[in-house]
DNA sequence: ATGACGGAAGTTTTCCGA
């Protein structure tokens, strides 16, 4: 079973590349960020025609978030209970997971703030949001131990996040701040699925337009999919799928692709 | 020191992303 991330900057330019990735990579669950589009705009039935159910919590120009899946999902929330946001940058949903047991995995797909510049009101609306999304997360790992929290993070781990770990400490993205939220979602009981296995050396999910930057490989991995401790045993692989950066138009995000081995049992 | 590139709004230039 496969889950998917990708921040695809405008589903308006996108859409094709979305269908011709899914095509190719027919995952049980994408999560998609950054549509901006409103849901009026949203391009339901080409997806059910593409054999994914899909919901959407778009807007105008910024932001709006999506989750595709094969099996239509249920207990549908927007954005973070108990957070007040007029921005829609999280959706989430609950999906059948294979087999007799009828478990299921609640997924929540993220469009983390950018955060702009440290000390910035943006910045502070970041660190609150994180905050937010938090208590939100502990919540519902208590309703839900199956639980993915995968999308645009915008905040890399450490280091090996960074194509230039010098000249970008401290700055947006590789904060102290910045990294003490991500610890804490870990804290909760969550892994970064893509350290689970071994990975090339500099791997990234995002590379700047400009500059030249996904020709020199000077990237961030800011992409992150994060599993709870029940589905930790059953994680096979996560890999950051470069291939659509290549194309002629593509969005400044890769896909990070998930693979759960729900042929064995679960506890 | 700044901009680069790309998308959206919307109209010629600005905001924002990361």
């Amino acid at each position: 079973m496969k889950f998917a991330t990708w921040n695809i900057n405008s589903l308006t330019v996108r859409l094709p590349q979305v269908l011709d990735w899914l095509a190719h990579n027919p995952v049980d669950v994408l999560a998609l960020q950054e549509l901006k589009l409103t849901d009026d705009k949203f391009p339901a039935e080409v997806f059910m025609q593409a054999g994914y159910s899909a919901v959407c919590f778009g807007q105008k120009t910024y932001n709006g978030v999506a989750l595709l899946s094969r099996a239509p999902a249920s207990d549908v929330v927007r954005n973070i209970p108990g957070f007040s946001d007029d921005m829609s940058r999280v959706i989430s949903g609950t999906f059948p997971l294979p087999g007799p047991s009828h478990q299921t995995v609640r997924v929540i797909g993220g469009y983390f703030p950018n955060g702009q510049e440290p000390g910035s009101d943006k910045f502070e609306y970041k660190m609150s949001w994180l905050k937010g999304l938090r208590d939100w997360v502990q919540s519902e790992l208590l309703i839900h131990p199956n639980l993915i929290l995968m999308g645009d993070y915008n905040i890399t781990f450490d280091d090996a996040d960074v194509w230039d770990p010098v000249t970008l400490r401290d700055t947006i993205h590789c904060t102290e701040e910045e990294r003490y939220h991500l610890r804490a979602l870990i804290a909760l009981g969550l892994h970064d699925s893509f350290r689970l296995f071994e990975q090339p050396e500099k791997s990234y999910s995002w590379w700047d337009y400009r500059d030249l930057g996904f020709r020199r490989n000077r990237g961030l991995r800011i992409d992150h999919i994060l599993i709870s401790q029940a589905l930790k045993p059953l994680a096979q692989s996560c890999k950051i799928d470069k291939t659509p950066r290549k194309n002629e138009r593509p969005s400044d995000h890769a896909p990070v692709v998930l693979t759960l081995d729900y042929s064995r049992p679960n506890s």
